[in-house]
DNA sequence: TTTTATTGTCTCATATTATGACAATAATTC
DNA sequence: GAATTATTGTCATAATATGAGACAATAAAA
């Protein structure tokens, strides 16, 4: 049936997500690029008539990377009345050979809520949706000129991140289960955009007493091995 | 020409606004009251389809206060599926003798934007809109039950005030222009909801180098005349 | 002139954080 | 197997910030 597709959801509404990972080097984040378009944007969507919007975020972020439940914080609404740009939506449909007519709704304007996702790198298989031939990382520092108002989205997200950095959501959430201090240090450092000093940072997370010490990790280097820790 | 006024706004999407004011005392919100329903609400509204949203709410805040381009915050969506509640906004609209098919729009499900202002309370005319017949200083401690999830918005607002409680915004937005050190003390008591200490507060803020000392204010007490202050 | 209440500013004790020093220790090199 | 290397965990000391109280200054009333 004819335009079925725009009754299921929330007209005008749409969420978009800036899903953060940290490879233990560069923070980064996960950027689509649509089929024959050289069009770059944020993973997002809409919300159905009957979902919450953490629901519909949930379930986006689970289809591009399998993993459920995520950390998610929903940090600012974008609802300038030009951020939309029809155009470029017209060009993403018809490279996909979509009817027009039928996904006009896409091209009205949108009002976006803004979310940040904290994942852990290693978990993550990305997979592009039916409209986009790929979803990849991107460092933090190297992010492509999106489409829209996405990059000013990934900006706010980024500043947001950084003023909220609570030692315990963003170790437990961007790192594996075991890391050494350093690597702790390192996501840290990577999210502030600046180096920390390491004794500071190390009696500083020790004193918090939100740390578990485990056994010590041999990485066969000619130094003292680290003791690995987990969040409690 | 009937159903034109759903035309005009963006569906399924609203604001709210928790409008904080100071009397010198204690921390205040407005809260509006519909015509003979019982029923208490947060000023709120719709977002027109040529509007940005803080266009929107600066219009609704101007309406119920007189006051133009106060201080806001957006600081949460609230999009439970089932927060509205339709049978509530029929008994408005069945008190206000406005026509149900007609308004039908507005007893759907909406995702609301909640904000926050700080405004200088002296300066405020309140006045309620044409749904209410009162609009009103509630002391944040004594808030009565409102509609929907109206009071989560207003603890919600308290909490995020409480964590980005910065001197300078909470000074020049709920103060008069020049105030003196015990009269910024009291601001910060009243949102914080506890005591804090007087020498500590006064070194602290002096500190900042954010207050701009001028006169003496002779109130015609047995004590020490204070001066009083204004931000840089 | 004395009293009263409050203000502005110190002082001293007590955290907290910055900075550097240093011993401990895996693995490599000789 | 002893010396070397790179890094880690911890301590010592200095610099800052905050807590808690003391006290003199002072505007108006008694």
């Amino acid at each position: 049936m004819k335009g079925s597709e725009n009754t299921k959801f929330i007209p005008n509404l749409s969420y978009d997500c800036v899903i953060f990972g940290f490879n233990g080097v560069k923070l980064k984040i996960l950027i689509l690029e649509y089929h024959n378009t050289g069009l770059f944007a944020l993973p997002g969507g809409y919300i159905k008539h009957n979902q919450s919007l953490q629901e519909a975020v949930n379930k986006g972020v689970e289809e591009r990377t399998g993993l459920k439940n995520v950390f998610l914080d929903q940090f600012q609404v974008f609802a300038d009345p030009n951020r939309t740009d029809p155009s470029a939506t017209r060009r993403i449909l018809e490279a996909n050979n979509k009817d027009l007519a039928d996904n006009e709704w896409m091209t009205e304007r949108f009002v976006t809520v803004g979310h940040y996702a904290l994942i852990n790198y290693e978990n993550v298989n990305p997979k592009p949706d039916h409209l986009s031939d790929s979803i990849e990382w991107y460092d933090i520092d190297n992010v492509p000129k999106l489409m829209m108002d996405h990059n000013e989205i990934v900006s706010k997200a980024l500043e947001v991140l950084r003023n909220n950095i609570s030692e315990k959501i963003i170790g437990m959430n961007l790192l594996p289960p075991r890391f050494t201090m350093k690597l702790l240090q390192q996501v840290f450092e990577a999210i502030l955009g600046h180096t920390l000093r390491r004794t500071s940072f190390q009696r500083k997370m020790l004193s918090l007493d939100i740390l578990q010490r485990h056994e010590k990790l041999f990485e066969g280097k000619a130094h003292k091995a680290p003791y690995l820790y987990s969040f409690k």
